[in-house]
DNA sequence: TTCAGTGCAAAAACTTTGCAGGAGG
DNA sequence: CCTCCTGCAAAGTTTTTGCACTGAA
Protein backbone atom coordinates (compact mmCIF):
# COMPACT_ATOMS: atom_id res chain seq x y z
CA UNK A 1 0.00 0.00 0.00
CA UNK A 2 2.74 2.22 0.98
CA UNK A 3 5.19 0.71 -1.62
CA UNK A 4 2.79 1.70 -4.21
CA UNK A 5 2.39 5.52 -2.98
CA UNK A 6 6.10 5.16 -2.66
CA UNK A 7 6.20 4.23 -6.62
CA UNK A 8 3.72 7.16 -7.42
CA UNK A 9 6.09 9.71 -6.06
CA UNK A 10 8.84 8.51 -7.67
CA UNK A 11 7.53 8.45 -11.32
CA UNK A 12 6.76 12.07 -10.18
CA UNK A 13 9.78 12.76 -9.32
CA UNK A 14 11.55 11.97 -12.25
CA UNK A 15 8.76 13.08 -15.06
CA UNK A 16 9.91 16.29 -13.78
CA UNK A 17 13.78 16.15 -13.51
CA UNK A 18 13.31 15.91 -9.35
CA UNK A 19 16.13 13.53 -7.49
CA UNK A 20 15.45 11.38 -5.70
CA UNK A 21 16.71 11.69 -2.02
CA UNK A 22 16.00 9.78 1.36
CA UNK A 23 14.81 13.26 2.80
CA UNK A 24 11.86 13.51 0.46
CA UNK A 25 10.98 9.67 1.06
CA UNK A 26 11.24 10.19 5.34
CA UNK A 27 8.65 12.89 4.84
CA UNK A 28 6.23 11.24 2.67
CA UNK A 29 6.45 7.87 5.62
CA UNK A 30 5.81 10.96 8.05
CA UNK A 31 2.81 12.65 6.45
CA UNK A 32 1.26 9.34 5.61
CA UNK A 33 1.26 8.82 9.05
CA UNK A 34 -0.27 11.70 9.95
CA UNK A 35 -4.03 11.29 10.18
CA UNK A 36 -6.60 13.79 9.50
CA UNK A 37 -5.32 17.26 8.85
CA UNK A 38 -1.99 18.26 9.13
CA UNK A 39 0.18 21.70 8.13
CA UNK A 40 3.99 21.39 7.47
CA UNK A 41 5.18 23.00 10.84
CA UNK A 42 3.34 20.32 12.79
CA UNK A 43 4.38 17.43 10.42
CA UNK A 44 8.22 18.99 11.19
CA UNK A 45 7.54 18.92 15.01
CA UNK A 46 6.56 15.51 14.78
CA UNK A 47 9.23 14.00 12.93
CA UNK A 48 11.39 16.52 15.12
CA UNK A 49 10.10 14.72 18.31
CA UNK A 50 10.38 11.01 16.45
CA UNK A 51 14.67 12.19 15.84
CA UNK A 52 14.18 12.58 11.96
CA UNK A 53 16.42 15.24 11.25
CA UNK A 54 15.11 16.99 8.35
CA UNK A 55 14.87 21.00 7.87
CA UNK A 56 11.41 23.00 7.96
CA UNK A 57 12.59 24.43 4.30
CA UNK A 58 12.66 21.23 2.98
CA UNK A 59 9.33 19.74 5.07
CA UNK A 60 7.52 22.72 3.01
CA UNK A 61 8.99 22.38 -0.34
CA UNK A 62 7.96 18.43 -0.29
CA UNK A 63 4.92 18.97 1.02
CA UNK A 64 3.71 20.90 -2.16
CA UNK A 65 5.53 18.12 -4.23
CA UNK A 66 3.57 16.06 -2.87
CA UNK A 67 0.72 17.60 -3.52
CA UNK A 68 1.32 18.29 -7.05
CA UNK A 69 2.00 14.93 -7.63
CA UNK A 70 -1.54 14.15 -6.23
CA UNK A 71 -0.16 12.13 -2.89
CA UNK A 72 -1.58 15.17 -0.66
CA UNK A 73 -4.39 17.63 -1.11
CA UNK A 74 -4.04 21.30 0.11
CA UNK A 75 -6.21 22.80 2.05
CA UNK A 76 -7.22 26.82 2.77
CA UNK A 77 -9.89 26.71 5.67
CA UNK A 78 -10.98 30.43 5.80
CA UNK A 79 -7.96 32.39 6.70
CA UNK A 80 -6.13 29.45 8.14
CA UNK A 81 -2.74 28.47 7.48
CA UNK A 82 -2.17 25.87 4.98
CA UNK A 83 -2.86 21.92 5.50
CA UNK A 84 -2.86 18.99 3.68
CA UNK A 85 -4.58 15.43 3.73
CA UNK A 86 -3.85 12.08 2.54
CA UNK A 87 -5.48 11.51 -0.81
CA UNK A 88 -4.60 8.54 -2.23
CA UNK A 89 -6.84 5.58 -1.42
CA UNK A 90 -9.25 8.45 -0.80
CA UNK A 91 -12.63 8.86 -2.59
CA UNK A 92 -13.44 12.75 -3.41
CA UNK A 93 -14.79 14.54 -0.64
CA UNK A 94 -15.65 17.86 1.00
CA UNK A 95 -15.71 19.68 4.45
CA UNK A 96 -18.17 20.94 7.33
CA UNK A 97 -16.84 22.71 9.56
CA UNK A 98 -18.34 23.79 12.89
CA UNK A 99 -16.91 27.70 13.44
CA UNK A 100 -17.27 27.08 16.83
CA UNK A 101 -15.24 24.05 17.99
CA UNK A 102 -13.49 23.94 14.35
CA UNK A 103 -14.86 20.20 14.26
CA UNK A 104 -14.53 18.93 11.04
CA UNK A 105 -17.05 16.49 9.24
CA UNK A 106 -16.01 14.70 5.35
CA UNK A 107 -18.95 14.11 3.21
CA UNK A 108 -18.82 13.12 -0.33
CA UNK A 109 -21.32 14.37 -2.65
CA UNK A 110 -21.55 13.22 -6.43
CA UNK A 111 -23.62 15.90 -7.51
CA UNK A 112 -20.82 18.04 -6.92
CA UNK A 113 -17.94 16.80 -8.41
CA UNK A 114 -21.12 16.95 -11.76
CA UNK A 115 -21.57 20.52 -11.29
CA UNK A 116 -17.72 20.99 -11.52
CA UNK A 117 -17.59 19.31 -14.87
CA UNK A 118 -20.45 21.37 -15.72
CA UNK A 119 -19.02 24.45 -15.27
CA UNK A 120 -15.38 24.24 -16.68
CA UNK A 121 -17.40 22.77 -19.62
CA UNK A 122 -19.28 25.56 -20.19
CA UNK A 123 -16.55 28.47 -19.69
CA UNK A 124 -14.15 26.56 -21.92
CA UNK A 125 -11.61 25.61 -19.65
CA UNK A 126 -9.40 22.22 -18.34
CA UNK A 127 -10.70 21.29 -14.62
CA UNK A 128 -7.97 20.76 -12.00
CA UNK A 129 -9.49 20.68 -8.52
CA UNK A 130 -12.47 21.93 -6.79
CA UNK A 131 -13.11 22.63 -2.90
CA UNK A 132 -16.74 23.19 -1.67
CA UNK A 133 -16.52 24.00 2.50
CA UNK A 134 -19.94 24.51 4.29
CA UNK A 135 -19.65 26.50 7.52
CA UNK A 136 -21.74 25.53 10.12
CA UNK A 137 -22.63 25.64 14.26
CA UNK A 138 -23.08 22.58 15.78
CA UNK A 139 -26.80 22.49 17.11
CA UNK A 140 -25.52 19.66 19.90
CA UNK A 141 -23.57 21.80 22.62
CA UNK A 142 -22.67 18.56 24.50
CA UNK A 143 -20.37 17.72 21.28
CA UNK A 144 -19.45 20.88 20.66
CA UNK A 145 -18.72 23.28 23.66
CA UNK A 146 -16.92 25.83 21.88
CA UNK A 147 -13.67 23.90 22.30
CA UNK A 148 -10.82 25.69 20.68
CA UNK A 149 -9.04 24.53 17.18
CA UNK A 150 -8.10 21.01 17.86
CA UNK A 151 -9.91 18.31 15.42
CA UNK A 152 -8.84 21.36 11.63
CA UNK B 1 -28.32 52.38 -1.88
CA UNK B 2 -25.30 52.69 0.08
CA UNK B 3 -27.45 54.80 2.74
CA UNK B 4 -29.31 51.53 3.00
CA UNK B 5 -26.05 49.52 3.27
CA UNK B 6 -24.98 52.58 5.76
CA UNK B 7 -28.11 51.62 8.03
CA UNK B 8 -27.08 47.79 8.31
CA UNK B 9 -23.71 48.75 9.68
CA UNK B 10 -24.76 51.02 12.23
CA UNK B 11 -27.41 48.35 13.19
CA UNK B 12 -24.94 45.89 13.46
CA UNK B 13 -22.45 48.12 15.83
CA UNK B 14 -25.12 49.57 17.79
CA UNK B 15 -26.19 45.96 18.26
CA UNK B 16 -22.98 44.47 19.35
CA UNK B 17 -21.56 47.59 21.64
CA UNK B 18 -19.13 48.78 19.04
CA UNK B 19 -18.98 52.49 18.36
CA UNK B 20 -19.78 54.36 15.26
CA UNK B 21 -16.63 56.25 14.46
CA UNK B 22 -15.84 58.11 11.57
CA UNK B 23 -12.99 55.72 10.40
CA UNK B 24 -15.55 52.54 9.73
CA UNK B 25 -17.54 54.88 7.55
CA UNK B 26 -14.62 56.10 5.75
CA UNK B 27 -13.50 52.58 5.15
CA UNK B 28 -16.67 51.02 4.84
CA UNK B 29 -17.49 53.79 1.65
CA UNK B 30 -13.80 53.08 0.42
CA UNK B 31 -14.72 49.40 0.44
CA UNK B 32 -18.20 49.29 -1.69
CA UNK B 33 -16.50 51.30 -4.46
CA UNK B 34 -14.01 48.57 -4.89
CA UNK B 35 -14.99 46.54 -7.93
CA UNK B 36 -14.53 42.59 -7.78
CA UNK B 37 -12.16 41.05 -4.86
CA UNK B 38 -9.88 43.11 -3.06
CA UNK B 39 -7.60 42.68 -0.02
CA UNK B 40 -6.79 44.84 2.89
CA UNK B 41 -3.64 45.98 1.65
CA UNK B 42 -4.93 47.22 -1.53
CA UNK B 43 -7.77 49.21 0.05
CA UNK B 44 -5.35 50.60 2.60
CA UNK B 45 -3.35 52.07 -0.22
CA UNK B 46 -5.73 52.76 -2.16
CA UNK B 47 -7.53 55.19 0.44
CA UNK B 48 -3.93 56.34 1.34
CA UNK B 49 -3.56 57.10 -2.46
CA UNK B 50 -7.08 59.50 -1.91
CA UNK B 51 -5.99 61.05 0.92
CA UNK B 52 -8.10 59.30 3.20
CA UNK B 53 -6.27 58.34 6.41
CA UNK B 54 -6.59 55.12 8.48
CA UNK B 55 -4.51 53.04 9.87
CA UNK B 56 -3.77 49.93 8.42
CA UNK B 57 -5.05 48.03 11.57
CA UNK B 58 -7.94 50.07 11.93
CA UNK B 59 -8.56 48.47 7.74
CA UNK B 60 -8.09 45.24 9.13
CA UNK B 61 -10.40 45.28 11.64
CA UNK B 62 -13.44 47.11 10.23
CA UNK B 63 -13.38 44.81 6.82
CA UNK B 64 -13.20 41.99 9.76
CA UNK B 65 -16.41 43.72 11.35
CA UNK B 66 -18.29 44.04 7.39
CA UNK B 67 -17.43 40.38 6.94
CA UNK B 68 -19.55 39.66 10.34
CA UNK B 69 -22.18 42.15 9.65
CA UNK B 70 -22.42 40.76 6.01
CA UNK B 71 -21.98 43.46 3.65
CA UNK B 72 -18.57 41.70 2.97
CA UNK B 73 -17.91 37.65 2.00
CA UNK B 74 -14.26 36.79 2.97
CA UNK B 75 -12.61 34.90 0.56
CA UNK B 76 -9.60 32.29 0.84
CA UNK B 77 -8.17 31.11 -2.77
CA UNK B 78 -5.61 28.38 -2.81
CA UNK B 79 -3.13 30.00 0.18
CA UNK B 80 -3.53 33.50 -1.50
CA UNK B 81 -4.31 36.20 1.20
CA UNK B 82 -7.08 36.84 2.38
CA UNK B 83 -9.60 38.76 0.27
CA UNK B 84 -13.22 40.51 0.09
CA UNK B 85 -15.91 41.48 -2.05
CA UNK B 86 -18.94 43.05 -1.63
CA UNK B 87 -22.27 40.53 -0.76
CA UNK B 88 -25.17 43.34 -0.27
CA UNK B 89 -27.41 43.61 -3.76
CA UNK B 90 -25.82 40.31 -4.97
CA UNK B 91 -27.10 36.85 -5.22
CA UNK B 92 -25.04 33.63 -3.43
CA UNK B 93 -22.26 32.87 -6.04
CA UNK B 94 -18.94 30.98 -6.57
CA UNK B 95 -15.69 31.11 -8.13
CA UNK B 96 -14.15 29.20 -11.40
CA UNK B 97 -10.16 30.49 -11.01
CA UNK B 98 -8.04 29.65 -13.80
CA UNK B 99 -4.66 28.43 -11.87
CA UNK B 100 -2.71 29.62 -15.07
CA UNK B 101 -4.05 33.46 -15.66
CA UNK B 102 -5.56 33.62 -12.18
CA UNK B 103 -8.84 34.70 -13.86
CA UNK B 104 -12.15 34.91 -11.79
CA UNK B 105 -15.38 33.52 -13.05
CA UNK B 106 -18.46 33.75 -10.84
CA UNK B 107 -21.04 31.57 -11.54
CA UNK B 108 -24.68 30.96 -9.91
CA UNK B 109 -25.83 27.42 -8.81
CA UNK B 110 -28.99 27.19 -6.63
CA UNK B 111 -28.22 23.18 -6.55
CA UNK B 112 -24.66 24.17 -4.47
CA UNK B 113 -26.75 25.88 -1.74
CA UNK B 114 -29.93 23.30 -1.22
CA UNK B 115 -26.62 20.44 -0.93
CA UNK B 116 -25.61 22.68 1.64
CA UNK B 117 -28.60 22.86 3.78
CA UNK B 118 -29.11 19.26 3.33
CA UNK B 119 -25.53 18.69 5.05
CA UNK B 120 -26.21 20.76 7.46
CA UNK B 121 -29.43 19.30 8.14
CA UNK B 122 -27.95 15.30 8.26
CA UNK B 123 -25.20 16.40 10.48
CA UNK B 124 -26.97 18.57 12.70
CA UNK B 125 -25.59 21.63 12.28
CA UNK B 126 -26.66 25.17 11.85
CA UNK B 127 -25.55 26.48 8.34
CA UNK B 128 -23.36 30.36 8.50
CA UNK B 129 -22.10 30.05 5.14
CA UNK B 130 -20.16 28.04 2.74
CA UNK B 131 -17.91 28.27 -0.56
CA UNK B 132 -17.20 26.70 -3.59
CA UNK B 133 -14.28 26.74 -6.18
CA UNK B 134 -13.45 25.29 -8.94
CA UNK B 135 -9.89 25.17 -10.04
CA UNK B 136 -8.95 25.15 -13.58
CA UNK B 137 -7.06 26.29 -16.74
CA UNK B 138 -8.26 28.49 -19.90
CA UNK B 139 -8.38 26.06 -23.03
CA UNK B 140 -7.63 29.19 -25.32
CA UNK B 141 -4.33 30.47 -25.18
CA UNK B 142 -5.06 33.58 -26.39
CA UNK B 143 -7.50 35.05 -23.36
CA UNK B 144 -5.21 33.11 -20.74
CA UNK B 145 -1.88 33.67 -21.78
CA UNK B 146 -0.33 32.77 -18.17
CA UNK B 147 -0.92 36.22 -17.42
CA UNK B 148 0.64 37.39 -13.78
CA UNK B 149 -1.96 37.68 -11.29
CA UNK B 150 -3.84 40.88 -11.95
CA UNK B 151 -7.80 39.48 -11.72
CA UNK B 152 -7.89 37.83 -8.43
C1' DT C 1 -16.03 60.07 32.70
C1' DT C 2 -15.20 55.78 30.94
C1' DC C 3 -13.74 52.51 27.95
C1' DA C 4 -13.57 51.16 23.13
C1' DG C 5 -11.24 52.72 18.91
C1' DT C 6 -7.24 54.55 16.65
C1' DG C 7 -2.45 54.95 14.93
C1' DC C 8 1.91 53.50 15.07
C1' DA C 9 5.44 50.40 15.35
C1' DA C 10 6.76 46.17 16.91
C1' DA C 11 5.80 41.41 17.03
C1' DA C 12 3.73 37.32 15.51
C1' DA C 13 2.64 33.70 12.35
C1' DC C 14 3.58 31.41 8.30
C1' DT C 15 6.34 30.69 4.26
C1' DT C 16 10.07 31.52 0.99
C1' DT C 17 14.79 32.51 -0.23
C1' DG C 18 20.00 32.96 -0.45
C1' DC C 19 23.97 30.75 0.23
C1' DA C 20 27.46 27.29 1.14
C1' DG C 21 28.24 22.61 1.48
C1' DG C 22 26.81 17.88 0.10
C1' DA C 23 24.91 14.27 -2.65
C1' DG C 24 22.29 12.34 -6.79
C1' DG C 25 22.60 11.19 -11.68
C1' DC D 1 31.36 16.75 -12.69
C1' DC D 2 27.48 19.35 -12.88
C1' DT D 3 23.34 20.47 -10.74
C1' DC D 4 19.90 20.03 -7.70
C1' DC D 5 18.87 19.38 -2.77
C1' DT D 6 19.53 20.40 1.96
C1' DG D 7 19.98 23.01 6.23
C1' DC D 8 20.27 27.11 8.34
C1' DA D 9 19.25 31.60 9.13
C1' DA D 10 17.61 35.59 7.29
C1' DA D 11 14.14 37.88 4.91
C1' DG D 12 9.52 38.27 3.13
C1' DT D 13 4.50 38.60 3.52
C1' DT D 14 0.36 39.08 5.75
C1' DT D 15 -1.97 39.91 9.97
C1' DT D 16 -2.24 40.86 14.94
C1' DT D 17 -1.00 43.15 19.17
C1' DG D 18 0.63 46.47 22.86
C1' DC D 19 0.45 50.94 24.26
C1' DA D 20 -0.58 55.72 24.74
C1' DC D 21 -3.79 58.87 23.18
C1' DT D 22 -8.32 60.24 21.44
C1' DG D 23 -13.05 60.49 21.06
C1' DA D 24 -17.91 58.25 21.31
C1' DA D 25 -21.54 57.45 24.54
Amino acid sequence: MSDNIKKTFVEYLKKNAHRITNERFLILDAALRMSGHFDADELYLKMKNDYVNVSRATVYKTLELMNECGILTRHNFKGDRTRYETKIGRKMHYHLICTLCNKIIEFENPAIEKIQSKICRENDLTNVDHTFQVFARCKNQESCKYKEATTL
